[in-house]
DNA sequence: GTCTATAACGTGATAGAC
DNA sequence: GTCTATCACGTTATAGAC
């Protein structure tokens, strides 16, 4: 009885205050997410948290007990999200191999662009810990069964894609629709480009790398 | 005469000591690039350069004033760095435009098999000054000025090479040749790779990625 | 040049009033 | 739940002996 209570009185308080205004409890996640994002772990002080969310700083760990506990719950849905979009794509039984490389280079560039910051995050805070976050997320598992792989043997068996390592092909496709993110600050000093050029070149991306992609992959 | 007494000194010193024992100085530099490298200038304490150095910890104040003067030494030290071995093969007069697609990745590849933690350390290291060092190093005129871009725009025009923006041309090869060392923890993680099966993808990718680029780029 | 000891400061975390 | 005040600690940097 006390039980059903709690539980009720959780989805209301989680469902309305989501429409009008943010929870403290959301509040300090969305500024954590903001603040590891741009200035990693290491760089973060708990009270820049805390001044972006607009609260104060005892509250924070009120809430989330320590500097560690918020930025592990931010790192392990940061790396859900990341590959959310991607296992959508691949696991689309409708369309063939060619489609999905169109759809993923879309979807997955948009993730990216509302979310610059997510890339380079997650490489550097990756290597700091012994990647246990990488298996409890199970990557390796949503790739290895998906639709995406079983095409893409499927098309080397019958001589339609040139064989081989499904590794390499996977590394190429992240390399080309990441990298360039990761490497904002290069480029843009490289080519001279302002914040929107740099949009721009991405949202070409979205076309030219399905073709690049192909191309790579053609027999002969 | 004084000025030049110890202007021999200094040259002895740095001489015969580089092949006996590394100077103070540059026991502590040699530390203070791993340290940084490993964690990042944030995360990176001057008590762990010292213990790698050997040395006691006011020494490091004594030779470089501050942590974060140390740290521009090595940033700039390691941003010339990394581009050098491709200007080197970027402005050979000797070579055609595949032959240095060829050698930029065997140069390149090599290069950051021996320094696998440069590129994520720069990359985010860049991030968080305004780039003024992207420009003080001078990136962008060599890349404009080189011989290769020269043999790209001819080869465009010659209908050899698909028209295209030089630095998509220029991101895809970077991309592929940096990505897997940033993206490596989770490479390994999808992959179930020990250190030396990555390397040796790394080493097969010297020989894929010129073919992946003259794939790219051919018309049609 | 190299060391020990310590100053000066910043940061994560908590106590306790409201 | 939220605040102010403060503690406890780690870190950079320096003073001063050798």
């Amino acid at each position: 009885m006390f039980f059903l209570f709690t539980f009720v009185a959780e989805m209301k308080n989680t469902k309305e205050i989501a429409v009008v205004d943010p929870s403290t409890e959301d509040k300090i996640k969305n500024a954590a997410r903001a603040v590891f994002y741009k200035k990693g772990f290491a760089a973060t002080r708990t009270r820049d948290i805390a001044e972006e969310a607009g609260i104060n700083l005892a509250l924070l760990n009120y809430y989330f007990r320590s500097k560690e506990k918020l930025f592990d719950i931010i790192m392990l849905e940061t790396l859900q999200g990341f590959f959310k979009s991607m296992q959508t794509v691949f696991n689309n039984m409708e369309t063939n191999f060619e489609e999905k490389i169109d759809a993923v280079a879309v979807s997955y560039i948009d993730f990216v662009l509302a979310n610059p910051d997510v890339p380079l995050f997650l490489m550097s805070e990756l290597k700091m810990d012994p990647e246990e976050l990488v298996k409890k997320v199970g990557t390796k598992e949503m790739l290895m069964k998906s639709h995406f792989l079983k095409q893409f043997q499927q098309g080397m068996k019958e001589g339609k894609i040139v064989v081989m390592n499904p590794l390499h092909f996977f590394t190429n496709l992240m390399s080309l629709m990441l990298f360039p993110f990761i490497a904002s600050p290069m480029l843009k000093g490289i080519g001279d480009l302002s914040q929107k050029q740099f949009n721009d070149m991405m949202q070409e991306r979205k076309k030219l790398i399905p073709i690049w992609i192909k191309a790579m992959i053609k027999p002969l």
